[in-house]
DNA sequence: AATTAATGCAACCATTTAGTTGCTTATTCG
DNA sequence: CGAATAAGCAACTAAATGGTTGCATTAATT
């Protein structure tokens, strides 16, 4: 499932520090995105690689350099799955007061 | 940061059946949670420890065997962190357009 | 009391992951 | 053109991860 991926993806420090910054709005390249954090280019690489493939961003070339954006829909996706883990539980929860008041 | 450790937990397949198993409501032991994944009793134990250490379940032991429950405000909080993502994302994009409008 | 059921603990293994370095390629800028 | 900048590709390594098995423990059942 594609949702197992949004969150594996997320469950990094590193990516989602990338993330965070990227939320901010400001126009972002692979370089910009990567800067100041403790690990090498390549490593940043990497993880930017995870974002993209888990649609988290989307990497966009234009000459020289590669542009990065959020995807709003794939985050999205992952708080709408929250969102009906909660609403599961409610609804049982609901239904087991109805129970009680039955009583 | 928790929220790293929450996602973390949630971006593996096994243990996010695990956790829509718990979003039903019903009450689950560690026996009843692990039933039918392909994977030994001991795999599904560590899978439900690492949800535990992120605070997305409660492990309560009650004589021979051990209880199961979701922790609301964990899963809230990765909600909520989604949610502020898309607001900082929101307000940028705002504030572009009101820019553009200026012009 | 004896058995069965539900766990816990620990050692071990294969694969994946996060990270590196070295080298190459392709734009852009002076 | 030549230098500098942004990036890609590949090979390699250490550590974490997901999984196993074997054995011990504790609590419920009959």
């Amino acid at each position: 499932m594609a949702v197992t991926e949004l969150f594996r993806a997320l469950g990094d420090p590193t990516r989602l520090e990338m993330v965070r910054r990227l939320s901010s709005g400001a126009p972002h390249t692979i370089t910009s995105v990567s800067s100041g954090l403790q690990i090498s280019r390549q490593g940043a690489r990497k993880h930017l690689q995870i974002l993209a493939d888990a649609e988290v961003i989307m990497l966009e070339p234009r000459g020289r350099d590669t542009g990065v954006r959020l995807d709003r829909d794939t985050l999205e996706q992952g708080k709408a799955f929250i969102a009906e883990l909660e609403l599961r539980w409610d609804t049982r929860l609901e239904a087991l007061r109805s129970f009680v008041d039955d009583e």
